[in-house]
Formats: C-alpha cells, structure tokens, sequence
DNA sequence: ATAAAGCACGTAAACGCTTACATTGCAAGT
DNA sequence: ACTTGCAATGTAAGCGTTTACGTGCTTTAT
C-alpha cells in the first residue's frame, strides 16, 4: 500500500489524435514521426511513408501550441492596421497575408482605429502570442511599441511610408518626394493660385512631410500656400466638399486645389460640380492613392498611385527572410508614380500657353521628369488596371 | 560516478522571462501567480499586489503557447474570407475584429482568393493553430471543411448570406429575397423590358438564389427575363460596361438594368453615360451592397444596403459566447436596406404614370413595402451615412 | 470543545511536441 | 579483425503554463 501512492493524475487532453498516436500506429518512435515532418531528409523513405499513412489515417493535426512551445517557433507573423475600412490598408494586409500563407505562416491581424495605445495593446497581444515577425502598417504606433519588439528581438518593420532618416526599417514611399511632384506638375501648368485640402497632421508624420513637399514644390515655383487656402480637417469625402465650397466662397479663387487623399479629392470634386464648376477648365483638383474608383468616375482624378500590394508582398517576404535567417529586415523605397487623368489642366488665363513655359517661373526646372500634360488629357484614353480584370473576382 | 549519469540538458529556452520568474521574485509559487492573472478572486489581495508588481517589475509577458497548451485554450479566433480586397469582405472583419478584440480573442486571418481548395488548407491551418472558432466569411467553403470543424467540435459559422434552409449557421440576408424585393421595385415602376448582369453562379448558391429571387419578383409582374438579356461574367466594373454596350446594341432595349452588385453596376452606368443615355429617364439601373462610393458619385445609384459591419459584430459575438458557454451559434438574418437614389425612375413610356398602378400586372401585392418612388427623386437630398464622418478618420 | 468545512496557498503532473544525446547497425578505413 | 565513422532511429528531457490534489490554518456548526 505504501508504495501504491502514486495517483495518476489525468486531465483529459483535448480529445485530438496526437503525434504519439501516429508514432505508435506506425510503430516507431515519436522522434521519427515528428523528423518526417519537419527533416523529412533524416528519415529513411520506407519509414517515411508508413508514417505519413499513419498520419492521414488519423486525420492528425499537429498541435500547434506544442510545436511552438518545444520548437520556440510559432509561425505566426503579425499584423497591426489603422483600420481596414480602407482600400490601401486592405491591400497591403492582402499581399502580405499571400506571402505569408506561401511560407507557412499564419496572419494574427490586429486593428488599432488609428489610437496608438490601442496599438501597444495589440502589440502587446502580439507578443503574447508568440509572433515571429511583425508588420506595423501605416503611421503612428507609439515608441513604447518599438521598444517591446527590440528588446525581444522581434523583425519588425513599417510599411506605408518610407523616410530615409527613419530610425526603423520601413517599406513604401517618399510622402515628402511625392507631394514635391504633385506641386511640381501643377505649377508646371501654370497655376499661381493653388489651395490645399488635407488630413490633420496631428501626431502624423506622413502627412506633415506632405505638406513639406507640398511647401516645398510651390515655393520653388513661386508660389506660396496662404495659410486660408489650407483646410484641415477630417479625412472624409464630406470635409473635402465642404472645404471646397469654403475655398470657392472666397473672393480670390484657387485654380487648383490639391488634395492630401483621394477621398478629399472625391468629395471636393463632387462639391465642385454641384456648384457647377468646369473640371478641370475652372479648376484643376488632385488626389492621391488612385482608388480603385477614381480613375472609373467622371472627370477621372488625376492622382498619385502607389503599389499597396507590393508594399505588402515585399514587407511579407523581408519579414519571412527575418524570421528564417535571421538576416535583418531592409528597408525598401517604392516609387509613387503620378496618374494624369482629366482633373487637372492649365487654367484657363494660360489656356493657349504650352505648359507654363518661361513667365517668370523658374518651376522648370522640375518639370523634366514628369510626362507633360496635354491639352487633350480630358479625353485621352486613360490606362485600365487590366490586371484588375483578368483575376476573374468572383462576386459577393 | 556512477550514480552521476544525469547529463543536465539544457535547452536554452526562449530567454524571455518566465512565470516562475516572477513566482520567485514575489516569493510565491508558479500555481499563485497563474491564479492572480486567471482566476485573482481566489487569491488574496496582499500576494495578488506582490505577484503583480512582480510581473510588471520583470516586463512578463505570458507566453500563449504555454498556455494553450496547459489550459486547451488558445484565445485565437479564425476567420477565413474569399479577398481583402472587397470593401463588403473587410467591413465584416473588421467588425469581428472589434468584437474579438474587446473580449480577448486574437484573429486569425486567412484568404482563399475564392478558391474552396485554398480554402480547406486555410481550416486546416487555422485548425493547427488551435482556434476556438471559425468564421467563414462570403460564400464556397467546400463540404469537408464543415466536417473537420464537426468533428473537432469548433463553433463555426457562415457569414453575408443567410438560408433558412441552410445546414450551417449563418449570419447575413437573404439573397433571394432582396433580389425579390429589387425586382418587385423596378416591376412596380413600370418597366417591361429588364435585363440583368451578374457575376458568375457556377458553385456559389447566392448568386443562384439572387437570380431566383429576380425571375420570381419579374415573373409576379408579368416580366420575363430572356436569355439574352442576362449577362454573366466576372464581377469587374469592365464587364458591367462591356455587359451593357453590347445590351443597348441589341434592337429591343431594355428600359431598366438590374445588377449582381454595385461594380457591375458602376461599370453600366459609365458605360451607359459614355454612350449617351439619360440615367434614369432612358435607363434604370441598380446595384447591390451599397459601396461607399456610390452615393457619393452621379447619379447616385439605387441600390441595396446591407450592414457588413454589422454582420461582423454579430458573427464575433456569437462566436465568443460560443467558445465560452458552448452556446450553439445562432443564425441571424439581417434586412437588406433598399436605397432609392437616381438611378431609378419610372421609364418614359410610363412617365406621368403614378408608379405604375394598375396596368394588368399585380405587382402591388410586394409593394407595401417599399417607399415609393417620387417623381423628383433625381434631385432628392440623399441621405448621407453621418457615420462616416463623425469618427473622425485620420487618413494615410 | 470538537469535527466539519472553508480558505489560501503550495506541489508537481500533465499539455503535445521538438531535439540533444544515446544507441544500434553497418560500411569503410587501417 | 578491429576500430572509426556515419546514418537511421530511439529515449527522454524539457518548452512555460495550468490545475488536480495536498496541506496547514482559520471559521462555523454541533
């Protein structure tokens, strides 16, 4: 009796066939069935094959908590997005969860509504859960959450936007280059009065480097942005015609407005119609992202277009590298390239004018790289996105 | 010697800080500080303050696979959606995510790109991974992914479309039955020639009962839709333009369109305006999904709303009392908002026709429920999802 | 006063897998 | 013939938690 006090103490497990099983089915070791899964080259063919049958006959799963547990690898990448009610966000997460899924990782996706401390909670849940690897997509997460991730050693990098001085591996653009060009390109036409509509700029750095280049274009063309002529305010279609209708009630009228996004774009646009005003003769307006729907409505936008889903798939594959080699995560930089549609144009005091040439202006000197816009832009056949069509969607 | 044959191995483990750490640190044991963080009721208050000063002191961050492997709970919740890249899809993750979120679940996130076989190995994966639930998101998941989560008792459920009849717990509206309810609409206005243009029906019940929903409402009224007048391609604002041209090139146009979703519609209605036509007064069109845009754009377009954010909530909430009560999930059928906007109106022939009472088809039997068309519709202020802008969304 | 019943906490056995190390068998080197 | 070496497999110790079950000790009922 008294040596009898071992109570065997059995907490049910979950129920699932377990690799003990198959290795007992195929009568070999637990070592070997786990080998053949993961250094198939160690195993002997014969083996290999009695094993795997023994596992397809009991639907075996690995568990992937004990997997990571004994291996200290979860195969979990993370994501973190401002929201994904957004076309850019969804398609970054779209290619990055591709290149995931290609390599054997599975996505933890968190959503942080553009709050910071609701982004280091999710970091934080990341953590938890073991990710390998996370990607922080678009701006904002606080410095707290670098921290975590450094100190643990977990790759990480930002996507969206790109800045060389940044002190984080980061994969997108330049927002400062990019607004530069768009100022460029309009002051190429000739404006002189040009008003802005932008997101707030509060704790955003993309945007105020937006602004920067924006500031920047003008001024190296002459022109200066008042400070009445800039509009701040929420990003929604509703702030972009508000705002517009604003600049238009002003006794000093623009003749181009850009836009810190298209969705402003879309809303001044719409407003500008409504109070029926000629795009682009009366008043040239740009955007940025190229939406899907902005270059299928009319007037097509004349916006900024940046490849979101190689955003995503680069950010994907440099995360996976990270994870596996160890090799640190690099930092890419992706062109924004300009989309001129039939929004924009030379106002109409320099209607006959080939693109601002001379008149005082010295912008020329950043116009070569841009294509020059022609006077036919209005009706010119604009680019598809064939590839849109050709991945036959499905429909909801 | 030979009593000393235990060889110490180590393993290195993962160099984080441990439970038993911060047990140590708060002079307590490892089961106390379990109890503090999982069940702190039973714990007094001194030691509950020791341990989680203790924990904080040491950055402890429990580690999840640990835990599920203990506990049999990984807290991770799966979702799987046909693309990213579909504003409907994403509005439902983000919902689930919220709710996932608010009550401790991770999400997980898979993509099939429409593809049933991609599909399973997403279950499969998910199911490695331990989720506790599943929600499958938009339509074709194939037969043996719903017996996988079976027979591994994880509550799962369907979401967008709804079935009475359906095997599966669902989440959303009933296809037929909005498309019933658009065609008694378009039928009670008057028109007597309609065509169709859908996204492809092979394997996808939906888009089968949106179509039965059509004949149905169109055979109520006296309205056949020929062969020829139904379209059927990819979901591409493309073919909804190609899909209309070659529709107003036949001899006996239609005098109204009905679409499968909102991007055929968008592509009609481009197509349609590019050729000159008066929407609505020479052509009714409608949609389906209520994209954000197309309210925005003109003509606004008619079309049915559904609450995607909605359906994600509920989904998430479902299946979080699932995981915990074991709770059967339970279906739900959410209405599907028809919009009257300015795509639609009565066509010319009946034009000074009070919606077409009378007339000899018996339409008025669906009607009550609808709002009936106004004469003045076209310039009706439309109402704007307030929503929308009052959170104040930062832009990218 | 005494037994029964809580209560607060500790002990240590799982959880399902990977992997360092041990073992075995066999071909090649001396 | 006898090490040596390598290749294929087995043994069993963790990985970091949770939790069933003990263990004292303080209440409460009898």
């Amino acid at each position: 009796m008294a040596d009898d006090k071992v109570t065997r103490r059995s907490r049910g497990g979950t129920g699932r066939t377990r690799l003990a099983e198959v290795a007992r089915l195929a009568q070999v070791s637990t070592a070997t069935v786990s080998r053949v899964f993961n250094e198939p080259a160690k195993v002997s063919d014969s083996i290999q094959q009695r094993v795997r049958e023994a596992a397809a006959a009991l639907h075996w799963i690995p568990n992937a908590a004990g997997r990571a547990l004994a291996s200290r690898r979860s195969h979990i990448a993370g994501a973190i997005i401002p929201t994904l009610d957004n076309e850019i966000f969804a398609r970054q997460i779209s290619g990055m969860q591709a290149v995931f899924a290609e390599n054997g990782f599975t996505l933890l996706l968190g959503c942080s509504n553009y709050d910071p401390a609701e982004g280091l909670n999710q970091v934080q849940a990341m953590l938890a859960q073991g990710i390998e690897v996370l990607a922080l997509v678009g701006e904002n997460y606080p410095p707290q959450a670098f921290d975590l991730l450094r100190q643990r050693g977990i790759p990480y990098v930002l996507t969206y936007g790109f800045r060389h001085d940044s002190p984080h591996p980061c994969i997108g653009f330049d927002n400062r280059a990019a607004f530069r060009q768009i100022a460029d390109y309009i002051v190429s036409l000739g404006h002189k009065r040009i008003a802005a509509i932008f997101q707030p700029v509060d704790a955003n750095d993309r945007v105020v480097a937006r602004l920067e280049g924006l500031r920047e274009g003008l001024a190296a063309g002459g022109v200066t942005l008042r400070a009445t002529d800039l509009h701040i305010g929420p990003s929604s279609m509703d702030f972009g015609a508000e705002s517009l209708r604003r600049i238009m009630a002003s006794k000093t009228r623009p003749t181009a407005i850009i836009c810190g996004n298209d969705n402003l774009a879309l809303g001044a646009i719409s407003a500008a119609l409504d109070l029926g005003f000629d795009i682009p003769n009366d008043l040239s307006i740009t955007g940025f992202d190229d939406l899907a729907i902005v270059s299928r409505i009319a007037p097509q936008l004349t916006t900024m277009r940046v490849d979101n889903l190689e955003i995503g798939r680069l950010a994907g594959q440099q995360l996976v590298q990270a994870a596996g080699g160890g090799v640190p995560v690099q930092s890419h930089e992706l062109r924004a390239d300009l989309r001129l549609r039939a929004t924009t144009s030379p106002p109409r005091s320099a209607a006959g004018a080939t693109a601002a040439a001379g008149d005082g202006n010295d912008a020329d000197d950043h116009k070569p790289r841009h294509q020059q816009p022609r006077a036919g832009i209005r009706t010119q056949r604009v680019e598809h996105d064939l590839q849109e069509d050709k991945k036959q969607r499905r429909a909801p």
